[in-house]
DNA sequence: ACAAAAGTGTTCGAATTACACCCATGG
DNA sequence: CCATGGGTGTAATTCGAACACTTTTGT
């Protein structure tokens, strides 16, 4: 009875679309491509492809991710598996959703004149195809949440980064504003940052101080919860 | 060439595997089936099967649960997608794993002897079929997480329930211990508890006064962060 | 009368918030 | 010399942790 459902009458397409999170220092943004085939080419979609029968999941969305925008080694983790029945016009297609978060500076050379990928300030976001905007809602939901209790943003800073980014990235993920002193304090607390001798020059004129993860203690801590968030009823 | 790869080639199989976490009032426990066909038979299992080319994920999920376990109309979230190409020895399957928080008492009847499901205490499980357990580590990991800034929990408990009983089980899910003082306090001050007027008299002579959960605040207040952990380290 | 579980308050230290001024520098 | 953003300290409050005795009642 029940042996008989291992037929292949019920096999289905699978394919992995790849939210990519970056910030420049100053925005949040969201890494989109041009979609280049029938249905709705034209369009932009996240970088999206189906994964093959004999392949590891979170190896498709790398591949994918490569295939579309030249990226290449970035951290990735798997959100979600969309499968309404009807999610994609063409075939019954179900889509694993992968988020990623990066330093955009770090990955200019990669994402070249090949690719037809484009950072988007995550306010001012195109039409996206299929329920690709719910993806992107539901990856902004769980960036929130993770990132108010885990210092895993560093994923999109660069090595070196200043105590002003990273405070506006996180008034970036939240939508809020906080107060310098109290986030410097708290951020400090943690004991995950190395100060360094030299500044950034560029945003200011008196330069602010450049920091550095620790790599190690992030290893050890990161479930040493954090509460990032100034005040549960302001985030919007 | 792209277009190409909505082939039919790369179609795969899909399954769906349930993990039932439930609370008796003492202990938290696990629901596993006898698995009733080949490979593996006579092994116990996670409730899981194949889903059908037509049929929405969380629907797929419920038929399952409620085709191998008599289980119907439980709360059940999405929870992760294992997909190694080999974990399923026969074909290659990719499995969509949920996870369900239920009260036991409430479904002793629906679990009836026609299905050959069976509670397990989730510190003496029986060794499981292909990767379910890492399922159901992982649900575990996720379960703590949630619990630990969300009410969520109350899935698990009777419509009325005691102030003793919840801490049970909160001490069943971060497998610690927990002072009651600093325990009622901080759950009543959520304000999400309304106490009854009867007690609960078979666990103690003296007997716990019921409460119920306040569903309007619930709701509303579900985002709101509640830190239950006493402290991050005593978690094992 | 006693065993067993329920219920309740206080004190202390730590963490969080709100808040305002000086610093360094490039132009 | 001044405009711009960087950097720091303190007081008030809230929150979390530790801790022990009294109440109820079935046996």
């Amino acid at each position: 009875m029940r042996i008989a459902q291992y037929s292949s009458k019920n096999r289905m397409l699978v394919a992995v679309d790849c939210i990519i999170f970056g910030f420049d220092g100053t925005e949040l943004k969201l890494l989109l491509i041009k979609r280049g085939f029938e249905p709705e080419k034209g369009r932009w979609s996240l970088a999206g492809g189906l994964m093959k029968r004999d392949e590891n999941i979170d190896l498709a969305a790398s591949r994918v991710l490569k295939e579309l925008t030249g990226l290449e080694n970035v951290y990735m983790e798997q959100l979600y598996i969309f499968g309404e029945v009807e999610r994609d016009p063409v075939d019954r297609t179900l889509s694993v959703v992968y988020s990623s978060l990066i330093d955009i500076n770090r990955y200019t050379q990669q994402i070249n004149q090949d690719y037809h990928a484009e950072w988007f300030p995550l306010k001012k976001l195109p039409s996206l195809i299929f329920d690709h905007r719910d993806m992107v809602a539901l990856a902004q939901q769980k960036l929130r949440y993770k990132a108010a209790f885990h210092p895993i943003v560093f994923e999109m800073l660069p090595e070196k980064f200043t105590l002003p980014q990273l405070q506006h990235l996180y008034e970036g993920i939240f939508d809020t504003l906080m107060d310098k002193r109290n986030f410097s304090r708290k951020v400090l607390s943690t004991g995950l940052l190395v100060k360094q001798k030299d500044k950034e020059k560029a945003t200011s004129k008196r330069g602010a101080f450049y920091y550095k993860l620790d790599k190690r203690k992030y290893q050890t801590k990161f479930n040493a919860f954090l509460n990032f968030i100034p005040n549960p009823d302001s985030i919007r």
